[in-house]
DNA sequence: ACTTTTTCTGCAACCGATCTCAGCAACCGA
DNA sequence: TCGGTTGCTGAGATCGGTTGCAGAAAAAGT
């Protein structure tokens, strides 16, 4: 029933177990005709190797942790998805380690992860990290951030570039004839967030433009419950709203709904991430989309150089526009 | 830097390696000062057992896979996300398996949890699913599954009382004066799916009203499109529609507004699933809510007792409406 | 034909725990 | 005082692989 043993395989072979070891995880230093015997016996028999005993023994496994805030976020989950993706191309398993939000729950998981030999991790956090925090799980430069982090430079990090995204969404908006444009952040801890806050400041100044930022604290969706209080209250209401990722954006159109508001209608709404939830929303969002796939293929990248040795990188990638039709014309 | 080894923390404490073992894993056997004295020199050490060699040994791990489609997926994420924390209350920690839909891939993942001597295993499927595929990998009845299953005496499963979901959407729409009710299916490959579609007919049927199932080709948000399509085309309009699942309300509702129809204006709409991003769509989305995270601990629950030998059991949990703004009093 | 070199394969230690068995001390009742 | 329990600890095999080392066989060099 379950698999057979090395032993067993290298019985029925009549060779010793060390060969059959070799013909798996070292073929070429078998010799051919010994290799494609010990292989055709070992499939008759179903074997397949413990990857725990391996993992034991070298001291490497492939399981690869990425640690989540939240599973339920749709751009963690999009994340979660293209992660598993690219560490499966890689021969890597992706172990989902979700936080939520629990403060030491990162360390603790990474723990748990170095002692079953994780080749690297990868960590996509909702609040800054400072990976001093995890010297103790042991995986040193063996870390990559999706987000910026502290004094980082004994991290590799990859991140899209908020001032590029944030000026698509901008000069969309100045397309469509929008002048008065207002900002939610949403998460506020990561940098990520801070600098696509700053980024549309700074933006906004540059185009003669006052900012006006909206009330956003709480968290995910419910942030933008307070933006779209704080909008409707306005003397001088924006026409156009810029949401720092696309599950406040939804909140906050959901949130202006139940205040009679229309999005597009009364207001635009632009948002950042590209979720694929996004097409089928009520409207399909404009969004400022990131390229997930590829940062979760560039993660494991980092990863695995700087596992071997290589350098610590910082890469950053360029966003895209997604127009949909969250956003129209001003009137 | 990396955690000693039994031996160096045994031989720093003056005793056996077997004595630190059990110092750990059978404390009740070793002497109270021995084992006051190992667990503070282990302590001090920053000792802690190796997962890996442990579960060598014993041929049992704490690794639970939860095996699901498509973690993108709301649906999945919540459970997710329940199902962690329920293995963790245990202590188990929780693998995240996604097959993207691949036909074998649940397969080989339960190859490979077997592999590393997962205890029992749980499944989420989007399509019916027949243990029997998964004899090889030797879970037998240590596999728990979310939906019914085909023959399926040999797997515990759990899921909800689907006629009473759709009693329930029924009554609250009728309640509200609608006597024309059409159904959107979404995903059809589940008897969960099935059964609420059945229920469904069924029950219009009882109340002397004539089905209107709407075509749900496609998966997940996109079968709305077609729904929709078809909804608008129709000579005489239901004036509501049930959902068989949160997604497709989304997508449902989403298209609905791409063709000018607004809900719940021209068309009121219930979800089944009442997942959290309902709360915060627009307009937020009634729905018949699935009590997701007991159906977490359930599975756990069952898994643990059929590991054990104890038998297998089908648990049907009662679903609950949540009103909120998808639905209201026909004109 | 005889080294020298290269290729293969077997042996045995090792990774870090668990667990059976046996030994030893303390304790019990007779 | 002595055999019998009971409680605790140590020895050592074991789980299923990997790998350095050594020796045999085959290939190459002279």
């Amino acid at each position: 029933m379950s698999t057979p043993s090395i032993d067993e395989v290298a019985a029925a072979a009549g060779v010793h177990k060390s060969t059959v070891s070799r013909a798996f995880s070292r073929p070429e230093a078998v010799k051919r005709e010994t290799l494609d015997h010990v292989r055709q016996v070992a499939a008759s028999m179903g074997y397949r190797m413990s990857p725990l005993a391996q993992a034991l023994r070298t001291k490497v496994s492939t399981l690869v942790p990425l640690v989540v805030p939240d599973i339920t976020n749709p751009y963690f989950a999009e994340l979660a998805k293209a992660m598993t993706a690219a560490a499966g191309e890689r021969g890597y398993q992706l172990v989902l380690c979700v936080t939520e939000n629990e403060a030491d729950a990162t360390a603790r998981y990474l723990d748990a992860m170095q002692a079953m030999y994780a080749p690297f991790a990868v960590i996509a956090p909702y609040t800054r990290v400072f990976p001093a925090e995890f010297e103790s799980s042991g995986f040193g430069k063996r870390l990559v951030v999706i987000d910026r982090v502290e004094s980082g430079d004994q991290t590799s990090t990859v991140t899209v570039d908020s001032a590029t995204g944030i000026a698509l969404a901008l000069d969309h908006l100045f397309e469509l004839g929008h002048t008065s444009i207002a900002y939610v952040s949403g998460i506020a801890g990561t940098h990520t967030a801070a600098d696509r806050r700053q980024a549309y400041r700074t933006l906004a100044e540059k185009h003669g433009m006052t900012p006006i930022e909206l009330d956003s604290s709480g968290i995910g969706v419910d942030a933008g419950e307070r933006a779209a209080e704080e909008l409707v209250s306005l003397r001088e209401r924006p026409t156009a709203v810029i949401a720092g990722n696309d599950l406040v954006a939804f909140g906050l159109i959901s949130s202006l709904g139940s205040r009679g508001m229309s999005v597009p209608g009364d207001v635009s709404v632009v948002g950042f991430d590209g979720l694929a939830l996004g097409a089928r929303s009520n409207p399909p969002l404009t969004s400022v989309q990131q390229p997930i796939a590829e940062m979760g293929r560039i993660a494991i990248r980092l990863a695995e150089q700087a596992a071997n040795g290589g350098p610590v990188e910082h890469v950053v990638l360029q966003p895209q526009l997604l127009v949909r039709s969250s956003t129209r014309p001003v009137r």
